[in-house]
Order: structure tokens, then sequence, then C-alpha cells
DNA sequence: TGAAGGATTTGT
DNA sequence: CAAATCCTTCAC
């Protein structure tokens, strides 16, 4: 009984000297290895016009099988089969009727697994902001409902990969933030999800610690 | 076929 | 703390 996937444990020696696109393999761990791992990687938002918005991961939770508060823990049904399926795909679903969130689909085929994506800081800013964000350019981003919206993120998307010049996409960390967090210089903390009312115990939430886009709970 | 409730955000 | 708002899930 051989695991192919790689070591669980995050890390240089698995990290270390990848760049560019995140290849589906990468993924293919456990979403509480995956989870941290994508703080700093890049989140990419590409147009069918050529427009292209790329944004700086700096919240993440993770959600696995045998997690009550994982949307598959029950059963496979037709909202939640893309997280069986195999990693390197979004997972989109809308929220309370009016906000959409963003989840990578990780781990391998039939293991529902996927890292939901809490706060983005942007690279460039998308027009059309009200006075209110432009003054506070870093919080457009932050919270899974808002960085969908300022990303034009909806259900459209899911079940779509993440793949260089598709609508998303997935970048390793640049290389001098890759050489820190090698150095075990990248400043991350662990914590317990929000807003959950089973599992919520859970220490399966990192951020990049004082980021202004992170959710302050 | 109906009803309850949710991995959110914002304003009172 | 409650509203906004609608889809998903589960019960009948």
């Amino acid at each position: 009984m051989t695991d192919p996937r790689p070591p669980a444990v995050p890390g240089p020696a698995f990290a270390k000297r990848l760049q560019g696109n995140i290849a589906p393999s990468w993924l293919a761990r456990p979403a509480t290895a995956v989870a941290p791992d994508l703080l700093g990687c890049r989140l990419v938002r590409r147009w069918p016009d050529g427009r292209t918005i790329r944004a700086t991961i700096v919240e993440t939770e993770a959600y696995e099988p045998g997690d009550p508060a994982c949307h598959a823990y029950r059963r496979r049904t037709p909202r939640n089969a893309v997280m069986f399926g195999p990693p390197g795909f979004a997972y989109v679903y809308l929220i309370y009727g009016m906000y959409h969130c963003l989840n990578v689909v990780s781990d391998r085929e039939g293991v529902p697994s996927a890292v939901l994506i809490r706060a983005l800081e942007l690279e460039t800013l998308p027009p059309h902001l009200d006075e209110k964000q432009r003054r506070q350019p870093h919080r457009v981003a932050a919270g899974p409902g808002k960085l969908c919206r300022a990303l034009e993120i909806d259900r459209a998307l899911s079940e779509t990969p993440f793949a260089p010049e598709a609508a998303l996409g997935l970048e390793h960390r640049p290389l001098d933030r890759q050489r820190t967090a090698d150095r075990g210089e990248l400043a991350i903390v662990q914590t317990t999800r929000i807003g959950l009312t089973q599992g919520a115990d859970r220490p399966w939430r990192w951020y990049l610690k004082d980021h202004p886009a992170v959710s302050k709970r």
C-alpha cells in the first residue's frame, strides 16, 4: 500500500525550487497541509478580454473528510461533487443568498477536501471602486465573500481548473518569499476557523501575521 | 413540495 | 444583533 501523495508535512523539502504555475500534483495533499503552503502564493483572475488581476493569498482555511464543517461531510451531492474529484479545480458556492466563496480542491481523487481562500492582497485594484474602498484598498478583498465580489468570481467558475491561461490560476510564491519561508521566517499564524456551527474547535485556519486584510476575530 | 438554515457582510 | 437574500439539503 503506497500512498502516491507527497509528504503531508509542509516545508522546504517539498516547496523549495518550485516557481510559476502550481500543478495539481502539488495540491494532492491533505487540505491541512496545502492551506498554510498557499499563503504567499498568488491567485490569478483572467477575463476573456485579457484583463488580469493577481493577488497574494493571505488567509486560508482547510476542510477535510470527517470534518463536520466540510460541505462533503454527509455525502456527495451535485453541489459538492467537485470536491470528490482530483485536485486543482475550483469549488465556488453561494452562501446566505448573496456571497460567493472560492475553494481550491485538494488531495487525491475520492478524498473530498478543499482550501477556502479567505483573504487576498490585490496587486492591482479592480475598476469601479467607491471612495470608501479607495481609501482602504487592503480591505477590498478582505473576506471570502468580498474577494469573490472584487474578482467577479461566482458559481460559473466552479468546477473549472486552476491553470495557465484559464479564468483562474494559481502561482507559487515569488522566490524571495519562498526563501523567507525556507528559513522558517514566514510569519504564519494557525488558529480556529471562522463562522462555523460545527467543527469550530479544529485549528485549521492560517494567515500571514499582522496582514491588514485578515479577519480580526 | 415545503421549510430550515448556512464556510458572510454590513449597518443599527 | 438582525437584515439581506436564495440555494441546498432533508423531511414529509
